[in-house]
DNA sequence: CGATCATGGTTTCGACTCGAAACTAAATCG
DNA sequence: CGATTTAGTTTCGAGTCGAAACCATGATCG
């Protein structure tokens, strides 16, 4: 057994009793409105979407299930209302999600979750702060996308007339280019190699 | 809206992206043993917990489930061999959920996550180190059960002739006291009136 | 002491998750 | 053009999950 094994162990601990705390506290959120936690993880995840990155493959990606999951998890949604589908106009295959009106409602009293707004203000910057450093942890060289915003991707450029991705090379609205993109700081050249599942 | 409600957004979406990745990371690995993730969680809490927090009742505070699941996923673990139930010798209500030879090796082996093992040692102290900062912040104030060891607990205590703990007045194991413990610092008084559910 | 209440667990039900696999349709690549 | 990849759906079986009803045992208090 390697010397550092305890601070694995307990970090395995830590990770998962974070996991778990914060899993918890958007259950309940999603309980009191008749969601479950997938379901409201999708609307929050929607709501801070660009138009690459809210579609079934995405959600997929993003939450770590099956497109299948994510197919019948959608199916629930609209059944109740809070989502509805919008073909892509120059791709056939895709279908983007869309939040309906009370969709986007339920995401946004979910979305930054009542029990980190009450913390202090500089905790929340503290914990932002520790926090990224957790996540920089685990994405290092895993292959995972990292989500991130699309002003801040390696493809983003912003000339004077406006912005611009270099991988797609559309023009991107202010609104875009604050949202979290899918497509978001891809490695250099093979970006499907490094996927094992879904 | 507050002025740093954009650092709290963040921290929100940040929570979830280390929350959902490790989860998926785990899935993998319970996947490879044939279980369901809360499963292997199941096994991996056990491999820690203490005889005071091996009951299904713990296990669903741990885990921020109601008791009928927790019973369920145990029925289920039961039929599969890795787990088995022994009744509390003094508290006729009480069942302890212990791990079967085949239950703890596979929480052995799944327990600290290989992902976590393959980080630098220095990296994986530093994240340690993050990672117990936003656990703290997550914990503050709410009336979660800390789920810490035994040891750091403020009802231990360790005399000359081995450890005791001062809530339930047993004497206490070298062993014991490096578990985990449902009753970890648990608040000065009513402790029952923090919980919202479950 | 006995009634009452709290606690640990189980069971049942219905809705949903989840993975796997088979399948359709629309790109894309050679 | 055909072969392959990608987006998405569907079906199936096992299991999660919450709610509620339920049964014990233990604790409390009049």
């Amino acid at each position: 057994m390697p010397a550092n094994s305890q601070a694995t162990s307990a970090l395995h601990l830590v990770l998962e009793r974070i996991s778990s705390l914060f899993r918890t506290q958007m259950r309940d959120t999603a309980s009191e409105h008749d969601l479950k936690l997938v379901q409201l993880e999708v609307l929050v995840y929607l709501s801070v979407a660009n138009r690459y990155s809210d579609t079934a493959a995405a959600l997929g990606e993003y939450l770590g299930v099956t497109k299948g999951t994510v197919s019948q998890t959608i199916r629930a949604l609209e059944r109740r209302g809070l989502v509805c589908k919008d073909a892509d106009e120059h791709d056939g295959r895709v279908l983007h999600c869309l939040l309906t009106d009370e969709g986007a409602h339920i995401a946004e009293v979910a979305h930054p979750a009542a029990f980190l707004r009450d913390l202090p203000a500089e905790q929340q910057q503290e914990t932002l702060t520790a926090a990224l450093r957790v996540l920089r942890s685990l994405q290092a060289g895993r292959g995972f996308r990292s989500f991130g915003q699309c002003r801040t991707c390696r493809h983003f450029s912003s000339s004077g007339d406006g912005h611009r991705c270099g991988l797609t090379g559309e023009a991107l609205s202010d609104a875009d280019s604050t949202k979290i993109c899918r497509e978001h700081e891809a490695p250099r050249t093979a970006r499907k190699a490094a996927h094992s599942r879904r």
